[in-house]
DNA sequence: GTAATCACTACTAATTTAATAGAATTAGTA
DNA sequence: TACTAATTCTATTAAATTAGTAGTGATTAC
């Protein structure tokens, strides 16, 4: 029960659209750069998150992407539906047609409220509280050198 | 993020157990029928349970399966770890060393928290809780034919 | 001793994952 | 207009995972 890459990388990808936020659009080779990522494979990521209104583009020269709403409207729930489908912990729950016995069953109706409860959990998280827990952690840190 | 079939058969499995607890052991046959899953597929999942220590088995002719303790000492938590391993969402939570990143990484430390949170929902659950809603969906349902 | 049952191991087809590759399109600018 | 920088779109692929199937061996009740 594995988060994939693509959700994974898709909210590192958001965390440094949303530390840039307010400066203008950012190139997807520097996210990729700082994230240690495949540029390319970041920029199957996108697309997705365009299409669910998350973020937005400009092509050519000085093109780039950049948050479509400010980080303290974009949950983090929306980040990972974008580019992940639907929550559900088992298929049946959002596509009763696959197996028969769906009216009988009482471990889909488990999975279910399961799923909502997580749905719930990751719509309470909003970008700005992973810049904030992020920049916390940031100064936190030890130096990786010395002096 | 799906749960795969080995999570949910056996907690179907454990299930049918439930059912039947108190009335020897069951046949993998008959769990086999009654939930309309592949005998062999399931024959594989009893290893991990029983390694877990939720069920015990007998071996020969009227032997089977049957649950370790009562329905109401026994989670869901417990089922699908047996046979699913642990329920980080990320893999680099309960394996650091595989990133480099971790000690920076705040998405890791998310995941990490809210995997605490799936884990103490599916806690919470017991298989009698699983058994008291069984019964009580089976009361509801309508017959599946007509006099 | 034989039939019934669990136990163990090997194999496999299909699907998903995690990319890589490259051509097409768009926009700014000299 | 031509050039360059950037997104966009589509195809391909190697590796891993999933969801089984198959067969043989070990054990026990009768």
């Amino acid at each position: 029960m594995r988060l994939s890459t693509k959700g994974r990388y898709a909210a590192r990808l958001m965390l440094e659209l949303a530390l840039h936020y307010g400066k203008g659009p950012m190139l997807l080779r520097d996210v990729a750069e700082r994230e240690e990522i495949s540029e390319k494979y970041l920029g199957q990521l996108v697309a997705p998150l365009k299409a669910a209104g998350l973020i937005s583009s400009s092509r050519g020269a000085h093109g780039g992407y950049a948050l479509a709403n400010a980080p303290k409207d974009i949950s983090l729930c929306e980040i990972v539906q974008a580019v992940e489908g639907n929550l559900a912990l088992v298929e049946c729950v959002h596509s009763p047609k696959i197996c028969s016995r769906v009216n009988s069953c009482v471990t889909r109706d488990i999975w279910g409220r399961l799923s909502e409860r997580l749905t719930e959990e990751l719509e309470s998280i909003s970008l700005q509280d992973i810049v904030y827990q992020h920049r916390r952690k940031q100064s936190a840190q030890p130096l990786t050198y010395t002096i």
